[in-house]
DNA sequence: TTACAGTGTGAAAGCGCTTTCAAAACGGCG
DNA sequence: CGCCGTTTTGAAAGCGCTTTCACACTGTAA
């Protein structure tokens, strides 16, 4: 039905692109219609639009005046074949509806749209050459920049990308013409996590990693070390286990750790979700939290706040990496040198924690 | 046909960068390019493209070809200029980070996605002013179609929405031409977890509502009455406190009631975030899940499964409702007459219920 | 007065594709 | 063998906007 629309009216108006009818805008009117009512060039339009050239004051108001009279709104797609910029950057997530992510992908959308640019939001499944298929269609799509959340992609392939379009990229440290890397400070957080358990009197801090393909996960178990380290405890490999970042991940890394009967009193997680399932995996085995174990977490998602009981975590300020990035991004479409600063790592004490027996 | 082409091609310009390209390869490829290099006119290699017409064997031949050599990905800028069409559909939800509705996003996407369309996605931010707002950007970039998830905008202005192009709306029943609307069965969601209640033996069962604003809720409310109802237990106003879909306002609601004094066995929470809320204020009171009070959610989002302990809830398929919400768009834009089924309402049964003492 | 930088402006040429429209090629038939 | 109804194909006209280019006009220096 609304191919007929189309057609009847593309039939219509094919010969007499300039209608002397001046009422009537329904949605459809141009930067033609527009300049026809100010009595004007659609150049002038343009440029009193874009703000490409100095423009007299009095056509300057004849055109606005024409533009809120016809209700004129430009339309993104001619300006993007036309002028190259789509008003659109692309952004790589691994997965849309992660609860990490989404608060990054809320702040970028705040952020993207006060500038009036839309955000294209492409999910990559953790996997390289999804990722790199997305990123293909992103730029057949011709957006004007690439915002990247923490993908598998190689550097290498990042740097090159941003030799053709300005690339913001986060969780990884990375220095490139046209790319700027946002990293949020890992080692700091897992050292602050770490060592509050310690300043409570653990002494036997288990550490469940996250994905090993992830650098993420290095810096804190890093951070883990080095106040262990710091506080003269002894690092024991058998305290570590690897774990996936998913909440079951966390529950069997749980199991692992209980089975092998290496005592300890409290227990990092690499990340909030798997600190969820060692919970659940800890509650099964009636072991209770903080009672008989210490519990923290890392990123303080959306859910932390409300887990029985509350978990103490290092807080991860997505939103506002969300924010920054996009506001990165807009320096750089701008072709300013964004200056970026993210906010300091900070442990959040909640209920998941005390003193071990 | 169509789709095939896409998809095709899509795989095809995954090729490396080594490429003996004479023409800089980038993806500054162009029709008119593939025309020339085949030794054919754009309009034939148009035709190719939307197997809009019948081509001979040979000329398809020699274009298969060139578009391979040349790595050659259609522009959907110039697509949408030109054909009107973008192979984007708008998607406009409440919060893009919202646990529950996440997984809406991601099954429209992968369904879009499949298809070679891009979802555009904006958020509403539960005011209906922000949400035609986003809609007018929407339909500035020219989408072919929209997907509502449940707004806040009336449903006249959906239907008249439904005028220009098509639309499918999730969350509410409504006819009208172009649209087509998906509504899971809450009414029947609501009657299985109080029937799981009163079936444990439970009497006295509070239910904290969700904004009275959302139809979903009411629904669901309904359903707690109706089964209320059969099971021949009177309703009890006092045990009805509302809230507003947070955590928060779930901790608050239980808050309320248990300062009201009206003894209730068991709770029943019109979604999974206020039963995470009311489950902590449960257990700030020293009130234990399910050993006091049991509780039962609505929706079954991620954390279900790995609350302390794992929430008995209503499964809301929502990864299949964008599914659905996709194919149906997918239909309507091929001209077809969608028809939907939703799966049916299922209760899961976890461990935060059990018979009152 | 002629000459010469500036300015503000309009005409026109695209951007890469789709879609008429009409001409060309093909068959079939009398 | 010519005529006519069918395909197949190419030329060309846009889609709505940006941008180059050159043309008026100023105003000022010579």
């Amino acid at each position: 039905m609304k191919k007929q629309t189309d057609a009847a009216a593309g039939k219509r108006s094919n010969r007499k692109p300039a209608a002397p009818a001046q009422g009537e805008g329904d949605g459809k009117v141009t930067l033609d219609m527009v300049a026809q009512a100010a009595g004007v060039s659609p150049s002038t339009v343009s440029r009193i639009l874009n703000g490409t050239a100095v423009v007299s004051e009095d056509k300057r108001q004849a055109v606005d005046q024409a533009i809120a009279k016809l209700g004129f709104v430009p339309n993104p797609v001619a300006r993007g074949l036309a002028g190259g910029r789509t008003l659109s950057v692309g952004v790589v997530t691994q997965s849309i509806d992660s609860p990490f992510y989404g608060g990054a992908l809320r702040g970028i959308e705040d952020e993207l749209s006060r500038a009036g640019y839309s955000p294209l939001f492409v999910s990559g499944h953790w996997n390289a050459a999804t990722e790199a298929r997305c990123i293909d269609v992103l730029r057949s799509r011709r957006v004007d920049g690439l915002i990247v959340l923490t993908g598998r992609l190689s550097d290498a392939a990042l740097s090159k990308l941003a030799q053709s379009l300005p690339v913001v990229v986060t969780g990884r440290r990375l220095r490139a013409p046209g790319l700027v890397s946002l990293d949020f400070d890992n080692f700091e957080g897992g050292r602050l996590a770490t060592h509050h358990l310690l300043q409570l009197g653990h002494r036997h801090i288990a550490f469940i990693t996250g994905d090993p393909r992830h650098p993420d996960g290095k810096d804190r178990l890093r951070g883990y070390r080095a106040a262990l380290e710091a506080a003269g405890v002894p690092y024991n490999p058998a305290l570590v286990v690897p774990g996936q970042y998913t909440e079951e991940s966390g529950r069997m890394a749980l199991e692992r750790l209980i089975d092998s009967r290496e005592p300890f009193t409290a227990l990092f997680a690499a990340n909030d979700q798997m600190a969820f399932g060692a919970t659940l995996g800890l509650h099964r085995r009636h072991l209770r939290v903080p009672e008989d174990v210490s519990v923290v977490g890392f990123d303080d998602v959306a859910g932390a706040m409300y887990s029985i009981p509350p978990l103490s975590t290092v807080h991860h300020p997505v939103y506002e990496l969300g924010q920054i990035a996009a506001l990165a991004m807009l320096d750089l479409l701008a072709g300013e040198a964004p200056e970026v600063a993210l906010p300091p790592a900070r442990f959040i004490v909640r209920e998941s924690t005390k003193p071990p027996r």
